[in-house]
DNA sequence: TCTCATTTATGACTGTACTCAGTTTATGAT
DNA sequence: ATCATAAACTGAGTACAGTCATAAATGAGA
């Protein structure tokens, strides 16, 4: 649930200063948001019901009552139209899946417990997630980015703050910026997640693959003799 | 160039055995791989000039000089046929990229030497290296799939034997499987890619900070002196 | 209240990816 | 050669995402 109310509430609200009646917003701009909700309470429940690919935007506007061109008002298309849908919810899972951790366990521990829980709500349909991951890869209009970057600093910064505690803890290197660590973690997850998602490997083998990578990826390749960090880009001798 | 001729040969050559007396062939299958490669190539021509979301698969076939719905027996959607378009070339990109790698340098270097031949051979056309890695994002033809299996175990049997190298350089530890790490690493590379290609960050800012995600996962996140490393997966002490 | 300009909505229409019923072509057997 | 069977091909037709010229709605100013 929770719907976002105040989303594109305005570009610009023009001049509606001086003695400003109401607060609330004109009719047209509740209009619109109300027409966006509807929309995407039909976008959804027929992706859900349907699943996406057999699911016309013809439908999709009748069930919100809006004609057919007033769809694309809203999202640029119907792949648009579907990461509109759900970003609110994966933003929703992702802020749930880092607010209830486990207290105790390793890192990784930790790391598998939020990524678990993206998982799970992927599972719920596969389909569907295909169909989102392939969208969200690679994105191009603003629309979608703009979420799409939300979601990930909730990413980013729930991952970060896990490495963080650890920093504290002192099983981490302080000189490991948590953003970067954070952004290398997830990149191992979503790699994971789109083989999985794919089709190829069960879930539980998908689970248990991943967790032995993280664990590689926390402890890093080097021989723990071998001499200390760089954590800056080191150029060679020359060339080119 | 490289045609890769003798691709899918034949399900069942049905029983031509006996006297043989072609090794050859059949006409069957030779105008089959034929027009194959006329689509191949005539696609190429088309995406490479037009663009792919401005090429036809109407002009496709004209092209090729087939029927419209010829085009549809040898790839099951203009998105998979993009996939079967570039796949070669891919994989000739991946191999040269791993065949000259410079002999000195870090573990680092060597991959930024190979992932930058690859960053170089997308970067010729932005836009088609966009649908390419949406397309080959999440994968559910068949078809394709193997191409990508290939493309992949080529990648990381090149990523591998870098990694193999540093061990017995001393450098690498020897625990780390050189084939998970491999994927690892190339999870970096790749949503830094697909973040690239996506139009946020510039060309050279995208390589600098490449190079020091992968540094931070080369040495990875612990503390030198924390307890030693642990590669099987490690069950907590109970739950759920 | 009545303009009038601007924003938002609409659905008939268009372009195109893809299908399918019918046709052609290759092949092995006689 | 001739036939029977199966494989490969074909392009007219279909379904549907997305466009666009026109219409309705809104709000600001008079």
């Amino acid at each position: 649930m929770a719907e976002k109310l105040a989303k594109r509430a305005s570009k610009q609200p023009a001049k509606k200063s001086r003695v400003e009646t109401t607060n609330e917003l004109g009719r047209r701009e509740r209009n619109k948001l109300e027409k966006r909700d509807r929309i995407i309470a039909a976008a959804k429940a027929l992706f859900g019901s349907k699943g996406f690919a057999d699911t016309t935007t013809q439908e999709i506007a009748e069930k919100a009552d809006i004609g057919t061109g007033t769809l694309f008002l809203y999202a640029k298309s119907k792949e648009e139209l579907l990461v509109m849908v759900f970003s609110d919810d994966m933003l929703e899972q992702v802020q749930n899946a880092f607010s209830h951790l486990p207290s105790s366990g390793s890192l990784v521990d930790q790391l598998m417990h939020a990524f678990g829980s993206m998982i799970d709500y992927h599972d719920q349909d596969r389909e569907l997630a295909r169909a989102l991951l392939k969208e969200v890869s690679v994105l191009t209009t603003p629309g979608p980015r703009k979420d799409l970057a939300t979601l990930m600093r909730a990413i980013f910064e729930g991952i970060g703050e896990i490495i963080t505690k650890g920093q504290s803890a002192g099983s981490i290197r302080d000189v490991a910026d948590p953003l970067l660590a954070a952004e290398n973690l997830f990149a191992i997850y979503y790699l994971a997640l789109l083989n999985w998602i794919s089709g190829e490997v069960s879930k539980p083998k998908f689970i248990k693959r991943l967790r032995i990578k993280l664990t590689l990826g926390v402890e890093g390749l080097i021989e723990p003799t071998a001499p200390k960090r760089t954590i800056t880009a080191r150029k060679p001798a020359r060339k080119s």
